[in-house]
DNA sequence: TATCTTACTGACCGAACGGTCAGTCAGTCG
DNA sequence: CGACTGACTGACCGTTCGGTCAGTAAGATA
């Protein structure tokens, strides 16, 4: 692994423990194990070494990709399909997987900045497939269909950006793993009855 | 209004924009229009200020009445009175009208910090509500009845938390409150539906 | 051999940080 | 009047911050 990789992997476990300002570059370097002066060496500023580790992080998770591919099959079988299948349980497993992921939304959210967005034609089939589930009735056809996503995306990403708080709250009788399996169980039977139209 | 409040509301306004370590206390002071010293006349520490201002914002916020009222009238009227009065809406309202409210959370999950469980009665009181609720038949009775709770926070916290990115993914179309107005009344539709049970 | 490039370091810079402290000032109390 | 208190300030402290820079060592190039 190069020397510039492993400053990389430092400062993503810095600044993801604790945020941009809470970071020091001292402290990313003392990480990594070289002089902090290496760091200016590869990267311009903290700043751009933010960015890099944030930019490297997100694409790593494919947003788009995982959007597409679910409504996709969706529209392939059906809900009752992704209901046994459990498709729609791919992005819950990727947060699940990579808390590091999780913990950089937790910052971005802070501090308002949303690098990435998707491209402009991702973004346009996706919701044309939304649209043509809905008239096809596969989804009710009371509700704006992006709807769906955004309700689901959302619950996936609270559970985990807050798993410790809600647990304080409701759930100290259960382990971690337990916690996640009755969630992803009922949010997805409560989503999926609560989305499913006439057909 | 005193000295000290107003400091308060000062610290409050720069450390919701920048978060702790965002914050320093020289802004603070000339947010305040007084000196950088008199902070530590009021306060021990920059710490203990952020969590003066923490514990005013969360207290004013009230969260565990909020559910026992939610679980309540529920309880008095079912599921559908809940969706004629929308009842369930004050959450999401409170969301709404208090932004301040809701960049602290995001500070707060980023930065891992739960302050304030709720007292333990309470929370068996509405453990307990919601057990008998589900007992009536007013729940689908395949799900433990906490997930109900736990998903419709969960989806009104993200909508107001990462609103601005969501609306870059999937609604540019739309403007600040028909997103508000549409998103309460899919969010609703959807989880009524799908936690209604056999009554 | 001499030259150039790239990786890497330690010493250093000015600015900003959180925090302290002696002291001023206005009001209160005896 | 004098003693005392709490609000308030500006100057100052040591430390840490992000960032710079001259210089070294190693390997490739010529």
């Amino acid at each position: 692994m190069s020397r510039r990789d492993s400053i990389m992997d430092a400062a993503e476990e810095i600044f993801v423990n604790n945020g941009f300002s809470g970071s020091s570059m001292k402290r990313i370097a003392e990480q990594a194990h070289v002089a902090k002066s290496l760091l200016y060496h590869y990267f311009s500023s903290k700043r751009e070494l933010w960015d890099e580790v944030i930019r490297r992080r997100v694409s790593l998770a494919k947003l788009p990709d995982r959007m597409i591919q679910m409504v996709s099959s969706i529209a392939a079988d059906g809900l009752e399909a992704v209901r046994t299948k459990r498709n729609h349980t791919t992005y819950f497993e990727f947060l699940r997987d990579n808390p590091q992921f999780v913990r950089m939304l937790a910052w971005l959210n802070a501090e308002q900045v949303f690098p990435m967005d998707p491209p402009l034609e991702m973004r346009r089939e996706i919701i044309e497939k939304l649209n043509e589930l809905q008239k096809r009735g596969v989804f009710r056809d009371d509700i704006d269909p992006r709807m769906f996503v955004i309700c689901f995306m959302a619950i996936c990403e609270m559970w985990f950006l807050s798993r410790s708080k809600i647990s304080a709250w409701l759930g100290e009788d259960l382990n971690e793993d337990e916690m996640n399996e009755k969630f992803i169980d009922a949010a997805g039977k409560i989503l999926l009855d609560g989305i499913a139209g006439t057909k």
